[in-house]
DNA sequence: TCTGGGGTCCTAGGACCC
DNA sequence: TCTGGGGTCCTAGGACCC
């Protein structure tokens, strides 16, 4: 299971979804329901690894290959049973398309030492249908004999892309299992829902629309840095000092992208767990916290109300483009740019260095000291760079 | 389920135009 | 006084996913 970090549940091992705990619930639950849980960080760079190798295989079978997530993706293998014949000849009893899967499956398993579970059918819905039946090490087929049968046994809110809201609305129209909802004339599904439930529909009914989505996305179009804060505040300059820390947080990972966002959102949650967010354009594309702090500012000021607890922060980089040659507009001064390229480049290269938290903006120390009491001033004397950190500067144009 | 963090896509409705 | 018909673009927020 692994999930420390945040407090709550990310992942769990089979043994753990035995005593009732998924991704999701609290760490402090986690343990009530199982004395004896073991909690592990989450190790990124060695799932990646294994993520890698997988989508590798299933490229040797086929040049059409979704890499959804980080552990689950989809391969169309239509019309590949000539160019995979002689690589699952006598393999296993299954034919044709089931004979490629299924080679495919073991492949997997063979070469990196996990099970993996696939399913197989004419869409991605029913695929992950089928592939969530028997895992972990699961092999299931739907086709057109055998899925009413399958669909039966699937609670509507189990469906893919069915959430508790639409799964809430269903049920309140009878529809209570994916098979009650698929067998819906189209035209009643038509009046009561939009595009992307109905397309579940179609999907369910075996009508592929979903096309794989084969070409990585090279660039993210919003970055988002959040924070939940124990316990909640009603200090605005707390708050403030939350906001500014997530403003340096997704700036610089906007820098490491070599993205700059053309749009910033900010908001805050409130004990209700609503987010009430406050948005502005940008003139120029920006990645740098001290040029976008007025801004926020003042999105900030607008949005904060006296008086009310906050539980959460957070800031969104919006349309996003690409930073390499910035179009100034005609009163800009370039020398200001330049600048500041340098200012965050060395930033950037001391926090890659000694810690992210090495360096910062002396607006989000509040923000800091609440979570980190030591930390922070240990990582500056005891590494001490030669230079005089340029964190003084950095809060004028803050205030 | 007393609920973390990081994303995407879709839609309703307002602003604005002819 | 109360007013048509049609279009586009943008934004806030909802819903969903891992």
């Amino acid at each position: 299971m692994t999930g420390q970090e945040r407090g709550i549940i990310a992942a769990a091992s089979y043994e753990a979804k035995q005593s009732g705990i998924r991704r999701g619930v609290s760490l402090w639950d986690a343990r009530k329901m199982c004395q004896d849980l073991v909690v592990l960080p989450t190790d990124y760079a060695t799932c990646s690894l294994y993520s890698k190798r997988m989508y590798d295989i299933m490229r040797e079978y086929t040049p059409s290959v979704e890499e959804y997530s980080i552990d689950e993706g989809f391969a169309d293998i239509t019309g590949t049973r000539r160019a995979n014949a002689a690589k699952v000849r006598g393999f296993s009893s299954y034919k044709g398309y089931l004979a490629i899967a299924y080679h495919m499956k073991m492949t997997i398993q063979r070469r990196l030492g996990i099970t993996v579970s696939v399913g197989v059918s004419l869409s991605k819905t029913l695929c992950k249908i089928a592939s969530n039946l028997k895992k972990p090490d699961g092999f299931v087929a739907i086709n057109d004999r055998n899925r009413e049968a399958y669909l039966q046994a699937i609670p509507i809110g189990d469906v893919w892309g069915i959430g508790p809201n639409t799964a809430a609305f269903l049920k309140s129209h009878g529809m209570h299992t994916a098979l009650t909802f698929a067998q819906k004339p189209y035209e009643y599904i038509e009046k009561i829902l939009t595009k992307p439930h109905k397309e579940t529909w179609q999907e369910l009914n075996g009508t592929s629309v979903w096309p794989l989505a084969t070409t990585l996305r090279q660039k993210q179009q919003t970055m988002c840095r959040s924070k939940t804060f124990t316990p909640p505040s009603k200090d605005k300059e707390f708050v403030w000092a939350q906001v500014f820390k997530n403003l340096e947080g997704v700036t610089q990972k906007a820098r490491r992208f070599d993205q700059a966002a053309m749009g910033i959102i900010v908001y805050l949650k409130k004990q209700d767990h609503r987010g009430y967010g406050n948005a502005s354009k940008l003139s120029r594309a920006s990645a740098y916290p001290n040029e976008l702090a007025p801004l926020v500012r003042r999105l900030f000021d607008d949005l904060f109300e006296p008086d009310t607890e906050y539980r959460a922060s957070g800031v969104i980089l919006t349309n996003l483009v690409d930073k390499s040659p910035t179009q100034l507009t005609l009163f800009e001064h370039p020398l200001e740019l330049t600048k500041n390229r340098h200012l965050y480049r060395s930033i950037d290269e001391l926090r890659a260095k000694y810690g992210k938290y090495s360096v910062q903006h002396l607006a989000s120390l509040p923000a800091r000291r609440a979570s980190l009491p030591m930390r922070t001033h240990t990582l500056l004397k005891g590494e001490s760079p030669r230079r005089r950190l340029p964190v003084p500067m950095l809060q004028e144009v803050v205030n």
